[in-house]
DNA sequence: ATCCGTAAATTCATCAGATGACTTGATGAT
DNA sequence: ATCATCAAGTCATCTGATGAATTTACGGAT
């Protein structure tokens, strides 16, 4: 059950290698890397663990691999791991981090909302309710859906993509650390929110969702200290 | 030359197969799946199809396979391809996230920046110089060097991380799309970001980046239109 | 009955060989 | 010069076999 923490297979090796090599600038961009049989000399091993390292590099999207011509560099910056290691940040960090996304994403949207995007945000904050009705669990899918309405409205499709991936893993870092003891959200603050953006004026509407976050920022900070 | 764009492979099919099913919850987080032999019938390919197919996975944080003892489900959700869709969002988009970080960064900055963070940005600021010392291309990697370290200065590592994201990522469409005509940031500007830090004013801080970065906006939005 | 070491079974890791599919460039006929 | 055809090169896939690591089952000692 308990596993060294660094042991490491042939693939990986071989995979690790390759990657320093393409980042480190052996090849430039569209350049054809040596085939599998010459992989297989050079990294020595099989031409079958050959396949599973480049394998993994083409699904990080670092190269290109077309049968019948070769395989390609595709890109020389590797950026997998940027968002895993922003999974390892710290709770405080990425709600900050999202906080910042959520701040912007208010201010483009009192810039750029369409009447359907007031009319949904509308709903979804009136369909609300409290966390009383239907359980945490519901209302928590409530409370994100109408948050997450904003950032649409933004029009940003960059911002709505990260602050997807902060939700996810900020609610998976709370169930698997904290128990759930955050202040809850004031409902009228929701309110407020809508009706900055509604009025078109940016800073009003940031400002909304910044004291809209503060209480929980607050409480964040508190704990990571 | 010309290559049908969803034209794919049998190890692509098979892992698209398996994240569905892992994604659909047909396995909890920590439990097995079956074995490669049985996946080679489930799946309807080779075994070596197969473990390309689970490598993938692997990579992608989802699986986790154990040698001798069998592959398990490591997590159900899937944010490996958030920041490929970011890349694709577009200049204009990518360039408000950024912004968004660099205003919170300054703001977290002026509250948290140690003595240390400020003789590092007040060096490298004065070591910035102007585009005609060295090139355009050195230029641009101390500019680049000086904005880093206001968001070092925030404590903040989810936020450095994407922040370092955006700059690579800005940078690959910059060079593959634009000609580099976007407006020259002025000198000034960049002294009164690390003046309003130093005060340890949040608000002033981030006033002072989001002044700053607004010609570069306006002008991306211009050219979205 | 419990504990513990050994053997067996299970599973992934790796290697080797062969065939097929696809691409590319060369060849040759028109 | 153009175009169809062919041959070489390369990745894709399958099959079989062996090794390494883990887990489970078993049997003996206490």
């Amino acid at each position: 059950m308990m596993r060294p923490i660094n042991r490491t297979n042939l693939t990986d090796s071989a995979a690790e290698s390759l990657r320093a090599e393409i980042l480190g600038g052996r090849w430039t961009v569209g350049e054809r890397i040596p085939n599998e049989t010459a992989l297989t000399e050079l990294l020595a091993v099989s031409r079958g663990t050959v396949r599973e390292a480049v394998r993994i590099l083409v699904s990080k999207g670092l190269l290109d691999a077309r049968q019948g011509s070769g395989t390609y560099v595709r890109s020389t910056v590797d950026t997998s791991g940027a968002l895993d290691r922003v999974k390892r940040s710290g709770l405080r960090d990425q709600w900050e981090a999202r906080a910042a996304l959520d701040v912007e994403a208010a201010r483009l949207a009192a810039l750029r909302h369409t009447p359907l995007d007031l009319e949904r945000m509308t709903r979804l904050l009136n369909a609300r309710g409290t966390v009383h009705d239907g359980g945490r669990e519901a209302f928590g899918q409530r409370d994100i859906a109408f948050h997450r309405s904003i950032v649409e409205a933004s029009g940003n499709r960059a911002i709505l993509e990260l602050y997807d991936f902060f939700t996810a893993a900020i609610l998976e870092t709370i169930h698997s650390t904290l128990n759930g003891d955050l202040p809850e959200p004031d409902d009228r603050a929701h309110a407020a929110i809508v009706a900055a953006i509604a009025t078109g004026d940016p800073d009003r509407a940031a400002a909304a969702v910044r004291s809209f976050m503060a209480p929980v920022l607050d409480e964040l900070q508190r704990l990571s200290q």
